[in-house]
DNA sequence: TATCGTTGCGCAAACGATTGAGCAGGTGGT
DNA sequence: ACCACCTGCTCAATCGTTTGCGCAACGATA
């Protein structure tokens, strides 16, 4: 590969000023004859420059540090592409990291900032995570920005308008008519599911709706989980006619499980779900879902994270634009008793 | 952070002294005090050997770009869990690239290795990139081996046994007495369709099956080409009473829109998938499906590429081990008219 | 007692890029 | 004619790490 030394070389010139002018600097002072000279030069070598002399040199990686808990989950490839475009566009690359390794999550991370591997990142802590073990990474004043997680005391965050969602899932079903509306939630100490509870029990409150406190599971957000919960809720008395799922996984997963038990949907059970995604629409039958805004939080992710390295400033967020926003489709219908 | 300068310090030596210890050379010559000064100061300071100063004196990043044409893709995700799980294990990390960017993919790579982030990359290009632009790149001797595609020309490659299993899926349905069955491929430019093709055809000359041409369709792999390879398919006289779909996202679409024609699976039509992922066991009926290792492949392609940047070995390799399996679900059954 | 090999380190030169300081030569003002 | 200033570059230090070489001190051998 072509150094420096190479272009400036074979434009007679010295490095200084091939660096000068190929990092388009302010005060280069160069001539329009020579700048000319050095940008063929360069070109003609196919210059690129080397990533760790920069990196070293300015003590900048332009990186910034994607952590999730897991790769897999379909939620996170929109969240992945958002993040990715933003960096793009300010000239950041993102590298992607998974917590769900060996370790519980504090080594990669300590990695990836100790060794200087990027110079910020965007990180989402799993339900399973203790805090403690991050807690004198963030106070090392790293540029980490949480996305829809939480560590208590620590500012820079983005978050899904969670809230938002789930009242707008479970007004669905109030205005279908329901009245017996179940929630299948995430664990109790998920920072999302704590949120999407409110918004659930608030849309209740608002329509003067009361149901037994077994409506509400807090089981979890895989597909197994979700097959669990439907059992939890279908032995309850009465059972309910509607079921707002925290999470589009737990979903699929309770959406089968209810077929195998021979239970209809919509016509014995209406299922709604917070989160869309293409799994979502490609179900029997298709899901109803709240559409959470997970390419917008990667962006805004990514973004925050950026801002706080150029300019220190910290911020928490919530993506309100665009709002959640319920695509119908045919899991919901009104309740037959009704 | 803490430098080698500064362990040195507080140890009381020179800094090739730590250099030599905490990278343990072979040869350090080092007493076995003053190693555990060493060790325990860097301890103590949390030392991490800095990304950048370390490649640029080592030529070496020990990073591979992994670069896939979507990371949307259910699929994918394997891949990339068995690349990192290799690349982990001898002490590399994996950068993710997408090739589905502005630029066709050239630029994407051009930049990983041009700049020196990456050593080497395992490379999985697109059924529309032209390999054209990539051609100069793979001459150039860039440690690159190609993913489930090809280059004309280019050694170094690692390949699902896509043969063996599309002749499993076809297989499956002769044994169940189908004999009317389709196949619903890929783009005829794909080199992964034209090897799937190679199986179903063995497999139906095998048992001496003959079908019309129009049984295969070649459209793609998306979801929306999976729902018009079924309207394509059911149109024709006599209708296939099977189809084997060469893809698990178009098999989601073909039973999707299968649905909505009131043709019933499998009493009027069974389907098989070349692939399995968790979406096909989540589909109504449940998708019977050949399940694909890519998690092996992906690990063969980061060992391929690390022997390649290590030992400058090339090799093209098909992924036999462990063998495609068939998983029989419920979208499968003998055809009524049997 | 010279000579030699070994042990236990330190010195200093790279790697490629950035950047403040410096230095010729020319131009303008007085 | 002299000084100041600007233009158009070059010099050289620096980032953190690796590594070939050198050099004391010491024990063993001749």
């Amino acid at each position: 590969m072509a150094t420096l030394g190479d272009v400036a070389a074979r434009a007679g010139v010295s490095i200084s000023a091939v660096s000068r002018v190929l990092s388009d600097a302010p005060d280069s002072r160069v001539s329009a004859a020579t700048r000319e000279r050095i940008v063929d030069a360069a070109r003609e070598l196919n210059y690129r420059p080397n990533f760790a002399g920069r990196a070293l040199k300015s003590a900048r990686t332009q990186v910034v540090g994607l952590v999730v808990p897991d790769i897999t989950n379909a939620l996170f490839t929109e969240l992945m592409h958002g993040a990715e475009d933003e960096a793009t566009e300010r000239g950041y690359t993102v590298l992607l990291g998974r917590s769900d390794d060996v370790r519980p999550g504090g080594e990669v991370i300590a990695r990836l900032i100790g060794e200087g591997r990027v110079d910020g990142m965007a990180l989402q802590v799993g339900d399973a995570v203790q805090p403690a073990g991050l807690r004198d990474l963030l106070t090392a004043q790293a540029p980490i920005v949480l996305v829809n997680s939480s560590i208590p005391g620590h500012v820079g965050s983005v978050t899904l308008d969670d809230h938002h969602g789930a009242l707008i899932a479970t007004q669905h079903l109030l205005e279908l008519g329901h009245e017996r509306i179940a929630f299948a939630n995430g664990l109790p100490r998920s920072f999302t599911a704590k949120r999407r509870r409110t918004g659930y029990k608030l849309a209740l409150a608002g329509a003067r709706v009361r149901v037994p406190k077994e409506y509400e599971t807090r089981i979890g957000y895989t597909v197994d989980n979700g097959r669990t919960a439907l059992h939890r809720l279908m032995a309850l008395d009465p059972k309910p006619t509607g079921v707002v799922v925290a999470n589009v996984n737990a979903a699929v997963g309770l959406l089968g499980e209810a077929r195998k038990a021979g239970i209809r949907v919509p016509e014995d059970l209406s299922v709604v779900t917070v989160h869309d995604s293409w799994t979502a629409e490609n179900t029997w039958p298709p899901l109803t879902a709240v559409k959470m805004q997970f390419y917008t939080v990667g962006r805004t992710a990514v973004r925050s994270v950026i801002r706080r390295i150029e300019t220190g400033e910290t911020s928490d967020e919530v993506v309100t634009d665009p709002p959640p926003e319920l695509v119908i489709r045919e899991s919901t219908a009104s309740p037959r008793s009704a």
